[in-house]
DNA sequence: ATTAGCACTCTATCGCTGAGAGTGCTAATA
DNA sequence: TATTAGCACTCTCAGCGATAGAGTGCTAAT
């Protein structure tokens, strides 16, 4: 009988009938906060639910069935599996409400004027760290990705040139480049004017099969002077397309008990000094909007466990630039991050609309 | 009469006698390897000194009244205090001698042939950390102590200049600024050439100070370009001028015993977040010549104890740019960090000079 | 001066125990 | 029929004592 009214819940309402979803959150809620396996007498002291430990008790064994509750071991209280966790989550991001607060990153940008994009990532960075109290993360715009506005080439010094790559959204990005003759400034000028007629408005990737493409034709080429300029260009395009991130407040994870054990310590660290990996881990959300929450064993990277990260896109318009966002343990305090991640996202692309 | 034998071989040896010595550098060897308090069985059986255990005994026994040695508690082997680690690494850096094995700095330069040297620097503090199995640190040179050789000025967009000051040692800063008018190509050419004809060779501090006190002579300039030029330097030069710390394979420093204690990684890993005190512990070395190892308590930031730095400078020419070295535990293969320290900064100088 | 012998000290480890928290089941209740 | 009180059971964790092991310092012998 009991079963069968449980299959009638599923079908409805995915499983779980209000009641349930109410304890179920307040476990999770519990658990989030105190971080020992909540059991049915405490759940009822702390927070009044109008049932008696025993029936909690009951339901607590459904949701254990269900999958969304583990005991540690037997008579221990429960804490959330992965399923449970994102449950939980799933009920916060449609309830994401930003309530105007303390953290005002918009102050922070007005306090630094930041003109050059790569600083003001790193402060927004540092600014996710310091108030999700867990480490921030930002990826910066991918290379290759971003659409030229200009190309600059400046001399340096003796055969050494700087290409400087102007992109649509204010992003700069340069280069040294050494060269076998010198150019004349003048000369500079004339080859920057002809690339930027030929790949204004263009990806840089696309610039760069472009140019790759067409090698053989160099020779058809009718000017000595368009010849060096595909060819400075060759060559200061040669760049490995690796994003940068920023992760600022590494260390604020440790705060949490779960990583109190030197061996997980260790873990973390490993994968925070591989920012190659963590590139690869953030890039997935290049193409999803708003907030994402990816927990544990989603985002197994390197064999951390126990983390997630709550991230969002950051763009210019309609461009999506890259990702931000933090990386916190599973059981982290969501409905703090997920507002923080959501209002430093949507206040960077303000910002960058602004530029 | 042992004491006065005692005093005797103070004033002639620095206190300990040649057999001493030995026994000390033994002791600090064998803890170093074994990470283990050293007793004087063990000792007698891995190294075989011609002395029975009792005799050991004794000498240690002395080691510790002068202060070389420790029992963490009675009836425990011995470990070196500071100043036993203090003795042992003078010894090794009188015979500093670095044999040409596996690490090949100058590979490395040859195949990143990195002209910007920021990615240098990055890429030296990343041998150190990897060759090391320790942390890598490069401090970049200080900008404000930089000599100018060049400015240029770029415009980047409306509105939007770039600043570029090219040091006498190829160091690049740039800076974007924002200005009320466009000003064109060409006067900012002008202006470029007339900062360059008044400043170039001057150390950036200089040159600040030099702007700022003829603040009030502004009105003098008869030329209206010559007057911007002056505000432009100004405005791009307002920089903080606080260091760029590099600082690589942090997770490196893990590995050890000693930090397997969740406390303590902690401790470390505040440490490193805050770079800023970085800079300013290496800071102190900037002056100092050659491999320089600072133990323990010696470098108490933040309340980071048993950690040692090695460091050395490296410069261009005559001039010392900035400092490089690893950082680890106190207990650290010192002979084995010595002598890459001191090879990365030659490496890295030599490289230096030839750009 | 060096060494063998011996009593002593301190740590780390193991197994044990009891308190505490929590569970599941059953029977009673509204 | 859903909920609850009662109870026996389970598992963890902190504290305790005993033991093995490593090392010391001292004394007497070489």
């Amino acid at each position: 009988m009991l079963i069968r009214i449980r299959l009638l819940e599923g079908v409805l309402s995915l499983e779980l009938s209000p009641r349930n979803c109410e304890i179920l959150r307040t476990v999770v809620h519990s658990y989030i906060k105190k971080a020992y396996p909540v059991g049915s007498r405490t759940l009822t002291k702390d927070f009044d639910l109008g049932l008696s430990p025993a029936s909690i008790r009951n339901i607590m064994a459904d949701l254990e069935e269900m999958g969304y509750l583990v005991q540690p071991h037997t008579s221990a209280g429960r804490i959330p599996t992965e399923k449970g966790y994102k449950f939980y989550v799933d009920g916060l991001l449609k309830e994401n409400q930003w309530e105007a607060g303390d953290p005002n990153l918009e102050e922070v940008y007005q306090r630094l004027r930041l003109e050059d994009v790569r600083e003001l990532l790193h402060e927004t960075s540092r600014f996710l760290s310091v108030f999700s109290h867990y480490t921030g993360l930002v990826l910066c715009p991918n290379f290759s990705r971003m659409i030229l506005n200009q190309i600059r080439f400046v001399p340096i010094r003796k055969r050494h040139i700087m290409a400087i790559y102007i992109s649509d959204d204010g992003m700069l990005y340069n280069r040294i480049i050494e060269t076998d003759d010198d150019l004349s400034w003048s000369e500079l000028d004339k080859i920057a004017l002809y690339l930027n007629s030929r790949f204004s408005g263009m990806s840089l990737q696309d610039i760069k099969n472009r140019l790759m493409s067409e090698i053989e034709e160099d020779k058809k080429l009718y000017n000595r002077l368009m010849l060096r300029a595909v060819q400075l260009a060759r060559e200061s395009m040669d760049i490995p397309g690796e994003g940068e991130v920023y992760l600022e407040g590494a260390s604020n994870i440790l705060d949490t008990p779960e990583f109190a054990i030197a061996e997980k310590m260790k873990m973390i660290f490993k994968a925070f000094d591989e920012k190659y990996n963590m590139v690869q881990i953030l890039e997935r959300f290049i193409d999803s909007a708003g907030v994402k929450v990816s927990i544990g064993s989603d985002n197994s990277f390197l064999g951390i466990e126990d983390c997630s990260l709550v991230v969002s896109t950051y763009k210019r318009g309609n461009q999506t630039l890259g990702i931000l966002g933090i990386i916190g343990p599973t059981r982290m305090e969501y409905s703090k991050v997920i507002p923080v991640v959501d209002y430093t996202a949507k206040m960077l692309s303000k910002y960058l609309e602004e530029i």
